[in-house]
RNA sequence: CGGGGCGUAGCGCAGUCUGGUAGCGCGUCUGCCUUGGGCGCAGAAGGUCGUCGGUUCAAAUCCGGCCGCCCCGACCA
C-alpha cells in the first residue's frame, strides 16, 4: 500500500482526551476515532490489525472442534425474560423498541441465544458434545468507558458456549478451550496468564481470567514467576486427546488476580519467584453446568430416554481490546511496535528520495517482489523529509522496515527504543526480499 | 451513580477574572529550498467560540437551561 495513497490521518501531538498509552497511540497512528463516549470508528490500518487478531482467534477456535455461528447484535426482550436476566441485568443494557413498540436490546452476551439455539436443534446425547462460537460486536453500556477500545460501550468479542451431558463432559469442554486460549494469546505475542477466578454461586475451580501483564494493567495480579515464561506453542496439542496435563501443569502454580488473592498461598513461593504485577483482562473462560439450560429447558433424551439437562460452559476473548493490549504491551516513547502475526502490515519501506526516479523505481520493485511473496508493505511514498517518514513510521510500528536512498538499500528488524536502521552497505533487492521472506513465513 | 474538570480552526492551547471587530504553535495548501530520523524561507486557506435562551449599545467573555467529552472512585470482555 502506497502511503501517499492511504487513509492514514497521524496525529502529532497527544488529543487531550487520551490518558492510556494504547488509546493515545491508537489515535495518533491512525487506528482509530471517537465517535461517542466508548464508541469507536475503526480506520484503514486499525482495522487491518483487528482482522488480523480475529483470524488468529478463530483459527485456535476452528481447531480446537468448536464451530462458527454469527447471532444477531439485536436480541429480543422476551429471550431475556425466559433466563430471568431481563430484569436482573440492569442499566448496563441498552434498551430499545422497534417501530412496533416491541423491547429488544442490543446484546451485551449471548448466553440465551446460544441456549434456545441449541434447544431447538438439539434432541438427543448423540447431538453432544458441541461447542459453538461467534465473533460479533457486544454493547454494554458502562457507567465508565474509558482506556480507549480497553473499556469501551461497543466491542468486538469471540464468544463461545459448550454444551455437554455431564459435568466430566463439561470438563474437557473447558480443558479445550484452556490450551486454545494459551494458544491464542501466544500467537499475538502476549505473555497471557491464566488465574483463577471468581465463579460465583456454582463455586468449583473452573473459571480463569487470562491475564495479559502490562503497567499500566487495570487489576493488580499475583503470580509465580515460572508461569511467564511457560511455552505452549512449541508443544503438540492434541484435542481429541487428555488435556488435563497441560491444564494441571498451568494451574498447579499460584496465580490470582486481586479479588482471589490468597496471601498465604502466595507467601508459600520462594520469595525470588513471586510476581507482583498489573495486569489486562483479555479472556475469561467458565464453566456454570445447568445455570441457563435449567430454566430454559435445554434438555437432550438420553441413552435410556431419560431427560438430560445439559451442562453449559461460556468463553469470552476481547477481541477489540485486545488490540489496545497488545500496544500496552509492545510500545516505547516513539510509538507501536506489532508482533508480526498482527502486524497491518509485516514490512514498511521508506523512499527516501521519491521525486529521484532511480529510488523510486528501486522501491517500486522492492514492494512488488515483496508482495509477490505474500508480504504485506506499507510503503512510504510520501514528499516528505525522512524524519517526518520515521516519526510516522514509529508510531505504526511495523515490526520490519526497509530503507530505500540514493545510497542504497538497508532492511533490519525494528527494535524496541532501537529503532534506527541503516545503510551500512549496499543491499542487493533480492537479498532483501529472500531474507524477509524467510525471516517472515 | 458520587466527586472533580473541560468544550475556541484537523491536533495542542491562549483569550473568559476586568464585555469592545477571534489569536498562537503544530498540521494542511502554494512556491522556493532541503532530503539518512518531526529542516528552513515566503505566502494562503481554515473558526456561526458545544447549544438554546437571557442581560447589554455591544457577549468567546456575565447569568440560566440543555448537550457532549475527560479524570478519580464504586462496577466490568
Amino acid at each position: 500500500m502506497r502511503m501517499s495513497q492511504y487513509f492514514l490521518p497521524t496525529l502529532k501531538e497527544n488529543p487531550a482526551e487520551a490518558q492510556v498509552v494504547s488509546h493515545r497511540l491508537m489515535l495518533r497512528a491512525g487506528l482509530i476515532r471517537q465517535t461517542s463516549a466508548g464508541i469507536y470508528a475503526w480506520l484503514p490500518l486499525g482495522f487491518r490489525v483487528l482482522k488480523n487478531i480475529e483470524r488468529i482467534v478463530r483459527e485456535e477456535q476452528d481447531a480446537s472442534g468448536a464451530q462458527e455461528v454469527l447471532m444477531p447484535t439485536i436480541q429480543s426482550a422476551d429471550l431475556w425474560r425466559e433466563s430471568g436476566r431481563y430484569d436482573a441485568y440492569g442499566p448496563e443494557m441498552l434498551r430499545i423498541k422497534d417501530r412496533h413498540d416491541r423491547e429488544m436490546l442490543f446484546g451485551p452476551t449471548n448466553e440465551e441465544m446460544i441456549t434456545v439455539l441449541f434447544r431447538d436443534g438439539a434432541k438427543s446425547y448423540r447431538d453432544l458434545p458441541k461447542n459453538l462460537y461467534h465473533i460479533q460486536w457486544k454493547f454494554r453500556d458502562e457507567v465508565r468507558p474509558r482506556f480507549g477500545v480497553m473499556r469501551g460501550r461497543e466491542f468486538l468479542m469471540k464468544d463461545n458456549y459448550s454444551f455437554d451431558t455431564d459435568k466430566a463432559g463439561a470438563v474437557r469442554s473447558y480443558n479445550k478451550m484452556f490450551v486454545a486460549y494459551l494458544r491464542t494469546f501466544a500467537r499475538m505475542g502476549l505473555k497471557a496468564i491464566p488465574m483463577r477466578a471468581d465463579t460465583g454461586p456454582i463455586g468449583g475451580d473452573l473459571s480463569h481470567e487470562f491475564i495479559v501483564l502490562a503497567d499500566t494493567g487495570e487489576s493488580a495480579v499475583f503470580c509465580h514467576k515460572g508461569l511467564v515464561d511457560k511455552d505452549i506453542l512449541s508443544r503438540k496439542v492434541d484435542y481429541s486427546g487428555d488435556l488435563q496435563p497441560i491444564v494441571n501443569e498451568w494451574t498447579s502454580l499460584y496465580a490470582a488476580t486481586d479479588e482471589m488473592h490468597d496471601k498465604t498461598a502466595f507467601e508459600k513461593i520462594p520469595e525470588g519467584d513471586r510476581l507482583a504485577a498489573r495486569g489486562i483482562e483479555v479472556g475469561h473462560i467458565f464453566y456454570f453446568g445447568t445455570k441457563y439450560s435449567k430454566p430454559m429447558n435445554a434438555v437432550v433424551a438420553g441413552p435410556n430416554g431419560e431427560q438430560i439437562t445439559v451442562e453449559m460452559g461460556s468463553y469470552g476473548i476481547g477481541v477489540s481490546r485486545l488490540v489496545g493490549g497488545i500496544i500496552e504491551a509492545s510500545h516505547d516513547a516513539a510509538g507501536i511496535i506489532w508482533p508480526e502475526s498482527v502486524a497491518p502490515f509485516k514490512v514498511a519501506v521508506v523512499d527516501l528520495k521519491p521525486d529521484d526516479g532511480a529510488v523510486a523505481g528501486t522501491c517500486n520493485r522492492l514492494c512488488q517482489s515483496l508482495q509477490a511473496n505474500g508480504i504485506t508493505v506499507l510503503h512510504d511514498d510520501r514528499e516528505l523529509r525522512p524524519g517526518a517518514k520515521f516519526a510516522d513510521m514509529d508510531l505504526i510500528g511495523t515490526p520490519w522496515q526497509v530503507i530505500v536512498g540514493p545510497k542504497g538499500v538497508a532492511a533490519g528488524k525494528v527494535e524496541l527504543k532501537n529503532r534506527k536502521t541503516s545503510i551500512r552497505e549496499e543491499l542487493a533487492i533480492d537479498h532483501v526480499v529472500a531474507e524477509l521472506s524467510m525471516r517472515l513465513r
